[in-house]
DNA sequence: GCATCCTTGGTATCCTCC
DNA sequence: GATGGGAGGATACCAAGG
């Protein structure tokens, strides 16, 4: 190792941000109880029906993704680039348990953790050997799981991320000052995590379009484009830099939602209040649950044109009563010019800090 | 009493990620 | 010709209040 992380005091062990991402997490875990599936493509989302209309790929083996396969696509072109796939629905319950035995290993190597969804953890951690570290990780989590990661290594959480796609499969990848330039300067800016494809034609409408060049870019230019906030943002990825910070402290969700996307298209005015009453209840008895309370209720419509708005009304107090929230729901439906068949119907409710 | 500036809260939208 | 579901942060705009 060459290059030290950043922010070590004068003694003492340099500090690393490790990015741990599990391997094509949820095809894993299918595997792992059906081992006859390795080495074949298999791809999960929906109920397990390639011919399921409205439903999209979760998450493809990598096997079925050298046919094109990715997630996000519909079942049903998935099922025509890779006809001989097995396509296996959702079991959301089996990826918790998978995802918090992972994480539990984790926690448990004493390093500040921070979780980051079902299949992404970040470890802060000082030491001398990072790789060491990380080939640790690995052979943990392989050996009392079953699953395989992938570990990327850098001074923060950007990079080590922009690392772990260099690692991945089931590798490890060291990203600092020393390399990131040589390795990232010619590729395109939406290799930055954060960077998306709307920031990347805005970006390309400056002149700029490689990470390169964003990183040369003029700070006053970027933040007159995207804002003070977003512009600065950008500038300092492209430099490599990042967010530094790892904690442990458990997340502490803002919202919870759920939306549904109907097999065919709604008209009927009862059955779209009905909809958004089932999904305001549903979702409401999840945040009870969680010991939380309700301050604001967001209604999210779809057309069948694909046409999307929400709109949000603020409890007079906040409240976990189900006749006030559900009431709040259909006001704010009322809101909306139903006038045309409805896609999907979603309801968000947003929570109050924990005391 | 009126105009102006600044701050804050609320809402809507955009963008990104897995 | 087809576009799921869940979540969070940033930005823009408007209205109200000081």
């Amino acid at each position: 190792m060459t290059t030290a992380a950043s922010g070590s005091p004068e003694t003492g062990p340099p500090r690393w941000v490790l990015h741990v991402d599990l391997d094509q997490f949820l095809a894993a875990v299918e595997l792992r109880r059906r081992p006859d599936l390795i080495g074949t493509p298999v791809i999960v989302g929906g109920n397990g029906d390639p011919t399921e209309a409205r439903k999209v790929v979760t998450c493809a083996s990598y096997e079925a993704r050298e046919f094109g396969v990715h997630a996000g696509m519909p079942l049903r072109a998935a099922a025509r680039r890779c006809p001989e796939a097995t396509f296996l629905p959702a079991d959301p319950d089996a990826y918790d348990a998978a995802s918090e035995a992972v994480m539990g290993l984790l926690r448990d190597l004493g390093h500040p953790c921070e979780v980051w969804g079902w299949d992404e953890a970040y470890l802060g951690a000082r030491t001398e050997d990072p790789v060491e570290l990380a080939q640790r990780v690995k052979t943990l989590i392989a050996g009392q799981t079953g699953l395989s990661c992938s570990v990327g290594i850098s001074d923060n959480k950007q990079r080590a991320k922009v690392a772990t796609g260099f690692a991945k499969p089931d590798g490890v990848f060291v990203l600092t000052d020393a390399n990131w330039m040589d390795l990232m300067a010619q590729r395109a800016v939406d290799a930055l995590w954060g960077v998306g494809p709307k920031t990347t034609k805005r970006l390309a409408a400056l002149g700029i379009t490689t990470v390169g060049e964003l990183a040369a870019a003029d700070a006053e230019t970027l933040t007159a484009t995207f804002g003070p906030s977003t512009g600065l943002w950008i500038l300092l990825l492209a430099k490599g830099g990042g967010d530094d910070t790892v904690s442990s402290q458990p997340w502490v969700p803002r919202s919870r939602s759920h939306a549904v996307t109907f097999p065919t298209d709604l008209t009927d005015r009862d059955e779209i209040d009905a909809a958004v009453t089932e999904l305001t209840r549903r979702t409401l008895e999840e945040v009870v649950a969680d010991g939380r309370v309700v301050t604001r209720v967001a209604v999210t419509v779809r057309t069948s044109t694909f046409y999307t708005r929400t709109k949000i009304r603020k409890l007079a107090a906040p409240s976990t009563e189900t006749a006030v929230i559900c009431r709040t729901a259909l006001a704010v439906l009322d809101q909306f010019d139903l006038g045309r068949p409805v896609r999907l119907l979603g309801v968000q409710l947003e929570l109050q800090p924990p005391a």
